[in-house]
DNA sequence: GTATTAATTACTATAATATATATATCTTGT
DNA sequence: ACAAGATATATATATTATAGTAATTAATAC
């Protein structure tokens, strides 16, 4: 049920908490699987790494942000990164009385999206700097992100490696037209895995709205070999067989 | 990135919200698929059926609940019901700005759960009347949910027919030694189709860690039958092999 | 032309699923 | 006690899906 404001001797102000916003964007660039990560130019954890993210603003709209609105506001702010997202979905909340060292309890509604390959991201508002960096490096233990933006990452790459099995994100990674070998390698990076060539383009074709065939080739590449055909996203988001790893 | 605490003209006060958990607890009793609901006992939407659920405290701790904490604090002070659940995990957070018609802006953190057959709910706290309630007619056009419960409720619907699929938590549904038919009619009465028996026996018992055999039989029941072999559920969560719909 | 490369297609063996059928073991009725 | 019916479980077979391997196609490089 939903709160009646009333407890032993707080007032309904001391219940009050603030809300922000973090999202892990993800994309492929250089062959390997990304994420856009800002440097904090504020503190606390100041020049440390963290995602992208802040406060749902309360002074846009009649009575505030649409959370969603919010960290898309924020991507922009911290990183110029303005163009439409492929993906965007929600990732969870997180919490726990702990997590900010602050006086102020925050709790943060986190973002999982997927950006294709994506302009140059720039620092901006209270972010230094920003940049896709690594997956691999970003969780590793070298790293030290703000906040629980570990925990939050760690999520959200669990969350990409699921959804790739068994909805067709894996298209969003592409840009706009694509052949099947660069959607197998999308599997391939961030599955960290090899997948058979010839299995997948048959599974990939016998799953109805998975992708559209343009009926084109893309251009035959220096190196050789027969050029491949031009994909674009399909209509379907969900698989009837799953795609295994 | 985490906040800053500065906006245009309003302070970081003006910034928080209040932040409430709800619950959609379901269960199968008298052979259909039910959910949880209290009747509010306190305005706003008075006598309207709606989750369980209240604001997280902030006068517990050092720093206030855990929002999971809160969840179950409110399912056990507004139905009575503080048995362990099978299961819990978060749903997502609902924070548009109207969601709430008061003044306050309140945003929900929700949360999935299970119970087995549970010792009968009572309304107490905030709540008039707790019951379970066959879902098909708490989501039906009839119903007028409390705030945004309707959405939520169907939410978690869906995420239970999800992960019928490809987890284990069936067996959550069922009490501590159950039968793989009871196991099936889980399936059956979430899903609202028939299951073949044999098939789903096999398939049940070839999935490692799925159900664990209690090497005895279920009492013969009134009208005849070979006794089922009883089981409890097993160590695993995800299933490799999904169950089909 | 030939060699090389990569995409695509084809074939085959294995595994999984669906369907049908058979067996086991209980209850009920006679 | 026995037959008939009910339910759980086991087996058999056909269909479909997956995995692994090989062959074919269409380009580039020389």
């Amino acid at each position: 049920m939903e709160p009646t404001y009333s407890s032993n001797k707080l007032t309904i102000e001391d219940h009050k908490v603030l809300v922000a916003t973090d999202i892990a964007l993800f994309t492929i660039k250089d062959g390997k699987f990304q994420v856009l990560l800002i440097k904090r130019g504020v503190p606390p954890f100041l020049d440390f790494w963290a995602l992208p993210g802040g406060l749902i603003r309360m002074d846009i709209g009649d009575r505030g942000e649409e959370p969603e609105e919010a960290a898309l506001r924020e991507l922009k702010e911290e990183t110029g990164l303005a163009k439409e997202l492929g993906y965007l979905e929600q990732l969870g909340t997180y919490g726990s009385p702990n997590r900010d060292p602050r006086d102020q309890r925050v709790i943060s509604i986190a973002y999982f999206g997927i950006g294709p390959t994506l302009e140059d991201p720039e620092g901006g508002s209270d972010a230094s700097h920003a940049a896709f960096m690594p997956v691999e490096e970003a969780v590793s233990d070298q790293m030290n992100l703000a906040f629980d933006h570990r925990l939050i990452l760690t999520d959200a790459v669990k969350r990409a490696r699921a959804k790739l099995e068994y909805s067709t994100i894996a298209t969003q990674f592409c840009s706009g037209e694509f052949t099947i070998s660069e959607l197998r390698k999308v599997y391939e990076i961030i599955w960290d895995t090899d997948i058979d060539p010839g299995n997948f383009q048959k599974k990939v074709l016998s799953s109805p709205g998975f992708v559209i065939d343009l009926g084109k080739n893309a251009e035959s590449s220096k190196t050789g070999g027969r050029p491949a055909k031009l994909y674009s996203a399909g209509t379907k988001t969900l698989l009837n067989l799953p795609i295994r790893r």
